[in-house]
DNA sequence: GTTAGGG
DNA sequence: CCCTAAC
């Protein structure tokens, strides 16, 4: 079939249109098409656990308006009796579940802000954050040695070279994390005592994050796609035809673009190859898989951001594009490993050695700060592995002169961000599509949930002093939470701000709670887990009728005035994959689109080329002639493309916008257009007869 | 999987 | 660029 369709030259130079190709059954189609979504479901476990600092004044107690409709849990006023439990209970920090999520977590964000503030804002800002103001300097910064995933992990595994071609398959693993997270902490505490010794009223929240690049010089040059044609430019005219015969001049089959930052570093000329017409080109469902697998079900894109404003000056999300290599994640390539068992997978494997997800884990006691244990300190924080990478100082030394609450959120972390990439991909583009990922999870809105003392807050209306995050002992234990918008996630169905749905036919996130001995299992975890499993069976109870209770919950907690404070398992991240499995109705709403990639004049000129010899209605052939190295280019682009052309030439110039196309490409546009449609009706003329 | 066309 | 009917 394909050779007899690549024999059918030669009319006046041109290609003949060739007979519609065998036909398929849209079932079968359809039936493809559902797959592909049952697999995407438990692709993303995007729940991303902030690590969070308080920094309060109780003078003046913020009163908290945020009002939300979805939480009228009761608030608990906290006395001093809850106090002393809890301050016991610090001695006693749940390793809760999911360990898989913290080191495969993203850090995305640097946060400061005044607590009373219930809008957050991140902005990017430079590594050193110096002079940063207390007030509101709220940013993003990975934060971190960043590069560090694909500069360090190719490098070590598989890459075949600085071009990053990978010759085999790459898994990656969250083993680097750790490493860094001591080196990071290490910084982080030296300035935080620091700053506690030599600052006095206004406490600045330096923080250089040593071995922080910006830019990647290497591999990201954060340039749009250059296009380079093949060897004979399509602009000269002795890579055109001669076609004695036809309207206007064919072209040499000779034009191939390339997109620099495209899939595949290229040659930048596809020599005319016979032997690629007698095949198809390998099947190229990385792009479109990975799309789909990013497109998570549970976020939906666009900039929907309610509860975090994401922004930076540039407009842009540049810090989120740098990904540690610990905070990452898996690079599979077994594409026949079912995306489902695949995260499961994931989550039994990684969660032996990960951290918690919850903000337990900067409960770090100041007193081991204060007296320099730094390396102890790291080395706790080490083996926490899912320690965040905001270490809570003494909450003195935070103690703002002001009336306001000061919280300073190290990072966000998203989790569990699972990427495919063929083998051929290049760093760059491997770069890329973590960035869009990660991007789709912060344009897919987000709302923030408080955590305190492992317990989520959620009661909007009660102040902190009444929430008793104002209180000393709570100023290390108090965390935030991204969590899918509520607005996206049917109250039936779950009631939005849960990180998990215990309704969900998944038991994974509770599988954890063998509790049998009123103890959280840690799984096979060689580091002893601190527990803390205060309210564990409150919020049960006071959330979730289905939830399995573990009545063996034996350890005691203040349980009557907590009931606004609802333990979340950090397991949450896992959980959330879980929640949108059977909301299938706004699923087509959350796919993430595909970043828009205008064609520049060069793709354009081949595009012309390509139709002007091989006519409108043989996409796919024109994709592989002049498009085969542009993996982003899909012959539906193209064919979107040449509809947009020849409608772009018929409007007047001013109407026209983006990148000017020059007007002999337009007029060729057209000339090829009416030629080719010529051509179709002449074809569908001649078997009528 | 491709093509065509509407959105 | 997405979606989908139709092929």
């Amino acid at each position: 079939m394909v050779l007899q369709k690549r024999l059918d030259y030669g009319f006046n130079g041109y290609q003949v249109p060739y007979t519609p190709r065998a036909t398929r059954s849209a079932r079968r189609r359809s039936a493809f098409k559902k797959r592909g979504e049952d697999n995407q479901m438990c692709a993303f476990d995007l729940l991303a656990t902030v690590a969070g600092k308080l920094l309060l004044d109780k003078q003046t107690p913020p009163t908290s308006s945020n009002a939300s409709t979805d939480e009228n849990q009761s608030a608990v006023v906290k006395d001093s009796e809850n106090k002393e439990k809890q301050d016991e209970n610090k001695q006693l920090k749940v390793e809760t579940s999911d360990q898989g999520s913290w080191d495969r977590g993203f850090f995305v964000s640097e946060l400061v802000s005044p607590a009373q503030d219930q809008k957050y804002s991140l902005k990017e800002s430079p590594c050193n954050q110096e002079d940063a103001p207390l007030g509101f300097a709220s940013v993003i910064t990975t934060s971190d040695c960043s590069e560090g995933f694909s500069d360090q992990k190719l490098v070590n595994g598989k890459a075949k070279n600085e071009m990053g071609i990978l010759a085999s398959k790459v898994e990656v693993g969250p083993s680097g994390y750790r490493e860094y997270g001591d080196c990071k902490i290490e910084v982080e505490t030296k300035k935080i005592i620091k700053d506690e010794l030599h600052k006095t009223g206004k406490v600045q929240f330096g923080t250089k994050v040593d071995g922080c690049s910006l830019d990647d010089p290497v591999v990201w040059d954060g340039k749009p796609p250059a296009v380079v044609s093949s060897d004979s430019s399509p602009k000269l005219p002795s890579c055109r035809d001669h076609s004695p015969h036809s309207s206007f001049p064919a072209s040499r089959d000779c034009v191939n673009v390339f997109s620099r930052d495209d899939d595949e570093k290229s040659s930048g000329c596809t020599h005319p190859n016979t032997t690629k017409k007698s095949f198809r080109a390998a099947p190229r469902i990385g792009d479109r898989r990975i799309r789909k697998i990013l497109a998570s079900k549970y976020w939906k894109v666009g900039p929907k951001l309610k509860d975090v404003t994401l922004s930076n000056t540039d407009g842009e999300l540049r810090t989120v594009y740098r990904t540690r290599n610990s905070c990452y994640k898996s690079i599979r390539s077994e594409r026949n490993y079912p995306i489902k068992k695949r995260r499961l997978f994931n989550y039994s494997s990684v969660s032996n050695y990960d951290g918690g997800i919850s903000g337990e884990d900067i409960c770090v006691s100041p007193k081991r700060v204060m007296n320099g244990d730094v390396s102890g300190l790291c080395s706790k924080m080490h083996e926490a592995a899912g320690a965040s990478s905001s270490v809570a100082g003494p909450h003195t030394t935070f103690r703002s002169r002001d009336s306001h609450v000061k919280l300073r959120i190290k990072s966000f972390r998203v989790p569990e961000l699972f990427i495919e990439m063929p083998e051929t991909a290049t760093v760059g583009s491997l770069k890329r599509r973590v960035m869009e990922a990660v991007n789709a999870i912060l344009g897919g809105g987000l709302r923030v949930g408080v955590l305190l003392q492992g317990k989520k807050v959620r009661d909007d209306n009660k102040t902190l002093l009444q929430t008793g995050i104002s209180h000393d002992n709570q100023l290390d234990a108090l965390g935030f939470s991204l969590e899918p918008n509520t607005s996206q996630t049917p109250p039936t169905l779950c009631s939005g701000d849960y990180p998990f749905m215990l309704s969900c036919d998944t038991p994974q996130p509770f599988t954890r709670y063998t509790s049998t001995s009123g103890i959280i299992q840690q799984g096979t975890c060689d580091v002893a887990p601190e527990l803390h499993v205060t309210n564990i069976s409150n919020f049960i109870e006071s959330d979730h009728d289905s939830a399995p209770s573990p009545t063996d919950m034996s350890i005691d907690n203040s349980t009557k005035d907590s009931k606004a404070l609802v333990t979340v398992p950090a397991m949450s991240v896992e959980a959330l994959a879980v929640v949108p499995v059977h909301r299938k109705s706004k699923r087509s709403e959350i796919i993430q689109r595909r970043i828009r990639r205008p064609f520049s004049v060069a793709e354009v000129e081949a595009l012309v080329q390509a139709v002007e010899k091989l006519g409108t209605g043989r996409w796919r052939d024109v994709k592989l002639r002049a498009f085969d190295n542009a993996k982003h280019r899909t012959y539906v682009d193209l064919k979107d493309k040449w509809k947009t052309l020849v409608h772009t030439a018929r409007i007047s110039p001013q109407q026209r916008r983006g990148e000017p196309v020059p007007q002999e490409l337009l007029d060729r546009v057209l000339t090829a257009h009416a030629y080719w449609s010529q051509q179709q009706a002449k074809q569908q003329l001649k078997p009528q007869p």
